[in-house]
RNA sequence: GGCGCGUUAUCCAAGAGGCUAGGAGCCGGUCUGCAAAACCGUUAACGUCGGUUCGAAUCCGACACGCGCCUCCA
């Protein structure tokens, strides 16, 4: 099976044939840098981030550009309002979007271009397009000239009679048509600038994409990502520059992630319903966040909440619980040589076995649909239920049953490598999740263990009252006791 | 107003004309002095009304509800 994806173009999913075999190129719309990231940021981040992994694993040689919007009205006004320029606002950003996709688990794209750094670039394009008359300037600005296009609003499937109707369309006096955008804006006094043959100013938000692109990936390339809301009017207008000025198409596969909601209503700035990022990792580890996005499919929206992520949090342990499992049983073996191995394995045994041999292709059948990460999980899930019904039932671990543990756990790996899950070793990631749910508590551990100490005095004494008084006392104050055979622990409920 | 998307069991969520999705929870079992935790097992569903079909959650139509885009937004 090949991969197929869904192409905003055309509305379909298409089995996907890269320009040059081998090879993808890649294009995804970053940020503009004026404030920290929200989780809408994030999960576009992680999706194309999986994307970017899955093209890789299956044999790609991925050239993957993300580029930073480093001058914008917002910058501007966020610049005036602290009284600084634009300059140490993109910068402060751009330090702050780094760590949050760092700590997020991003890959690193093949380049990081930024706005101010192709003007060159921006500046030529222009001149192209008002060359070939789809564009004019007019009082220190250029415009796009949308009614010279014949493909313009093709990405988005509407016309410009349907736009209009919206009649939300401000009309401009230096404008021709009420659709046209600015490519280049005349910039007024105190605003940082550029020079051009129009004057000095900057480039309006959508021609720096259509010029970095060009720069790293040539001018057609295979993907280009964004959030949905990037369609109509950012992606759009792109294709309209790019096309116009080069005569060819654009891209070839548009994809674009779904929103996440809070309470079924699009997180965004202009709403005020947003959560950083920062915030949202000081209660969750990144990992929870990537498992809850990678539950649903990426164009779906996605509904934020505690209760979604409490979810994530139990099914992710539910998998390091398992894969610490597997580690301690391997733990110092070695594992025989293949063709030592002769003896027969258990039904459990032989049911984890089948789960093995059809992981890699589970997996990749569900990648391969469009990105399906959410049944992608169904195959790790059912793999662990087969593998801790097949610890549970092993008494012994043979030279076979040794090997076959291996095998689970490099599968393991090997997925997480492309979900960007289990980066970090079970036993740590189940620690770390201890020790943070422990930071909530109003009891000291001393206090913990001299209870516990009590506790089983009492129980060996068989005064099993006052045992379970204390296990009621510690568990109202949330500390949950766990019996073993080698003696009592304690857990934060 | 125009255009588009969605509605799956208690909740989250995949699937897509006949073939167990999965997770969280509930319940049952193993373990335990009893519990808890852990593990195992199990349950249940396709918004409403019509139509097509041997067969529809899946295709078509209408309706209801929710959401998105039409303005900066991932």
């Amino acid at each position: 099976m090949a991969l197929r994806v869904y192409n905003t173009l055309t509305g379909e999913k298409e089995i996907f044939v890269p320009l040059i075999p081998g090879k993808a190129g890649m294009y995804v719309c970053g940020v503009t840098v004026y404030d920290y990231c929200h989780i809408g940021h994030a999960r576009a981040g992680m999706v194309f981030d999986i994307i970017y992994r899955y093209l890789k694993y299956t044999g790609y040689d991925v050239t993957y550009v993300r580029n930073y919007t480093d001058i914008d009205d917002k910058i501007i006004n966020r610049a005036n309002q602290e009284g600084t320029d634009y300059r140490t606002i993109a910068d402060r950003y751009i330090q702050a979007f780094d760590e949050d996709m760092a700590r997020l688990g991003l890959a690193k794209p093949t380049v990081e271009p930024k706005a101010t750094d192709h003007i060159g670039g921006i500046i030529s394009i222009i001149e192209t397009l008002v060359a070939k008359g789809h564009a004019y300037a007019s009082d220190g600005d250029v415009y796009y000239a949308v009614e010279t296009f014949p493909g313009y609003l093709k990405l988005s499937g509407r016309t410009l009679e349907e736009m209009q109707a919206g009649a939300r369309v401000e009309v401009g006096d230096k404008k021709r048509h009420p659709m046209d955008f600015a490519l280049w804006k005349g910039s007024k006094p105190g605003e940082p600038w550029w020079q051009s043959p129009w004057g000095n100013g900057r480039p309006g938000w959508h021609i720096e994409c259509s010029a970095m692109s060009m720069e790293f990936l040539g001018r057609t390339f295979d993907i280009h990502g964004g959030g949905k809301d990037l369609v109509f009017p950012h992606h759009e207008n792109e294709i309209a520059q790019s096309e116009a000025a080069n005569g060819c198409q654009f891209v070839r596969y548009w994809l674009h992630n779904g929103f996440v909601n809070i309470n079924s209503e699009k997180m965004s700035k202009s709403l005020g319903n947003f959560f950083t990022i920062r915030e949202v990792l000081k209660k969750y580890d990144p990992e929870t966040l990537r498992l809850f996005i990678l539950s649903a499919h990426y164009r779906s929206p996605i509904d934020f909440s505690d209760q979604n992520l409490d979810e994530a949090q139990s099914g992710l342990e539910r998998i390091y619980s398992c894969l610490a499992a597997l580690d301690e049983v391997l733990a110092g073996k070695s594992l025989p040589p293949e063709a030592a191995v002769r003896e027969t394995l258990s039904q459990a045994g032989l049911e984890l076995q089948e789960k093995v041999d059809q992981f890699i292709p589970r997996f990749v059948e569900a990648m391969d649909d469009d990105f399906n990460t959410a049944q992608a999980l169904g195959v790790l899930f059912e793999t662990v239920r087969g593998a801790n019904r097949f610890l549970a039932e092993t008494k012994e671990m043979t030279p076979l049953s040794l090997s076959l543990i291996a095998q689970v756990r490099h599968l393991f790996a090997e997925a997480g490598s492309v979900l960007g899950l289990f980066t970090v070793s079970p036993a740590a990631w189940l620690e770390g999740v201890k020790s943070a749910k422990a930071g909530k508590i109003d009891i000291s551990p001393e206090e913990i263990e001299r209870l516990i100490a009590e506790r089983t005095e009492s129980r060996s004494a068989k005064n099993f009252k006052r045992g379970d008084e204390i296990r009621d006392l510690l568990l109202a104050k949330g500390i949950q006791l766990l019996d073993s055979a080698q003696g009592t622990t304690w857990n934060v409920k």
